[in-house]
DNA sequence: GCAAGCGTAAAGGTCTGACACTTGAGGGTC
DNA sequence: GACCCTCAAGTGTCAGACCTTTACGCTTGC
């Protein structure tokens, strides 16, 4: 089984075509040769040519189908892994499989780099809460509209905390409210681009332990809206929520003024 | 200069901590070495340790660092370059440094996994539609409110086309258009999140010459926008870009219809 | 004195070939 | 029939060598 469609007599054809330009600009003429395996496996991935779950040749097949050292091949692959794109097991019937699409992989890159774009100002906290309303509002219309039983039931498991509340663990279950209100709203993509948000503006202000009846409010929030959801009240549940959202935006914006620009924090453990 | 924080005596603990749970279940014991390098890297590079722009030590140096090899050292490196949280030049001065976060890239990256995410049935067209206009309606509502001379100006440009319609190349104007309202909505993470989902529903649906009147109408949707956007009226704007999106779902749903689930496409070429 | 050209060395890029480690499968033993 | 052992395919890791790129600084020539 040979990689399809590549398979190039002569040694890799070395040009620069993935730079876009050949207008001899600053651009490195060609590109290394991991980059261009890379490519070249990635497009075919892409196209479906390997389809999901398919096993790629051994690391030194590829190197002799591709003409370049068994390293090489093994760079490249290493880039495709880290997008999530293949991956590899080892022993016997090991090797290099083309990875399942999955949320969670793009959930864990989304939090490291929303988490990076915040702390090197490329997004403001103020943004990241901006667009969480955005998509978190519509969200509790949409989970009041459609969401079935199971979902409502789920819904309201993340409310029955009751008694152990007031630790970090706290946030937790702040969390799971707000990933089953998404759930809820029966669009996949919605969570998986607004649960990263959440998480970075957790770890951003972890220290909001705030007071007791901080937290007993917002608990109330969330019974508030769960009941509209599950009364199917659409306006309701969208206005709660906003107010929710307020809420917690006037908290954030308070901590941050007591410690502003406190990026690093964390005691290192 | 070493890597900070790291410098272990002996070459590399080898434990299996970062596997996150030690049950003893089907969880490899130890994780690659390559693989905790990067993370050891990805972690310093979180918290700030290693700041934007900083250099790395030469990979030879890292490799003693660490107790590995140079092509350990070279493997995680490629991955946390295949993230953007790396990039490396050539040369004298050259080495690797810790990248600039980047919009830039993230959109890249989520242009390529909604792709995939959509292709392999983890979220279908209808969800992406639905995510797109949660964000542009609102986006068209803060342009309004927001925007300044300079971005409404902007905005007017990207309708300027006049004569030249119905290439391919029209729905690039109609795309520069959409992203011109997302900028002018002064919140950049929505650009960050829309932009992608544009582009893959433009790479699933190029087939879309659809007629000439279509077209037409496309065009004179985006200038009723623009001039709510420019006159300041926010429900006006949210009102508007919600027909239009709609305008556009329909037309999708119809072309879905006339060529279903046909997600290969593309002539391979 | 200044501009153009050249050499050099640091650092990444690539290759080779070897060996260790993992792990499923198949066969052998009790 | 259950258990153990061996084997082999394939990834993981290493060492060491050489190539390529490219900024800096020196030399040369005007």
């Amino acid at each position: 089984m040979t990689v399809p469609a590549v398979e190039p007599a002569e040694p890799l054809p070395v040009h620069d075509e993935a730079t876009g330009e050949q207008t001899g600009l600053p651009v490195s003429r060609v590109l290394p040769a991991y980059q261009q395996v890379a490519n070249q496996l990635q497009e075919l991935i892409m196209k479906g040519t390997l389809a999901v779950g398919e096993r790629l040749p051994a690391e030194g097949e590829m190197a002799l189908q591709f003409g370049v050292s068994r390293s090489t091949v093994r760079e490249a692959l290493r880039g495709l892994s880290s997008q999530s794109l293949v991956l590899t097991k080892r022993g016997v019937n090991g090797g290099t499989f083309v990875a399942e699409p999955s949320a969670e992989h793009v959930q864990t890159y989304l939090e490291t780099t929303i988490g990076l774009l915040s702390g090197a100002d490329v997004v403001s906290v103020d943004e990241i809460l901006e667009a969480r309303e955005l998509i978190e509002v519509p969200s509790a219309r949409l989970a009041a509209v459609r969401s079935d039983e199971d979902q409502i039931q789920r819904l309201k498991a993340t409310l029955d905390t009751g008694a152990e509340v007031d630790l970090a663990a706290d946030f937790e279950g702040h969390k799971d409210f707000h990933v089953a209100v998404m759930k809820a709203s029966g669009n996949r993509l919605l969570e998986v681009i607004a649960r990263p948000m959440f998480s970075v503006l957790r770890t951003r202000f972890m220290r909001d332990r705030a007071s007791p009846e901080f937290g007993a409010a917002v608990d109330r929030d969330h019974r508030d809206i769960c009941d509209a959801i599950a009364a199917g009240d659409a306006e309701a549940s969208a206005r709660l929520m906003h107010n929710h959202l307020e809420r917690l935006r006037s908290m954030y914006e308070r901590i941050d003024r007591v410690a502003p620009a406190e990026i690093d924090g964390e005691t290192a453990h």
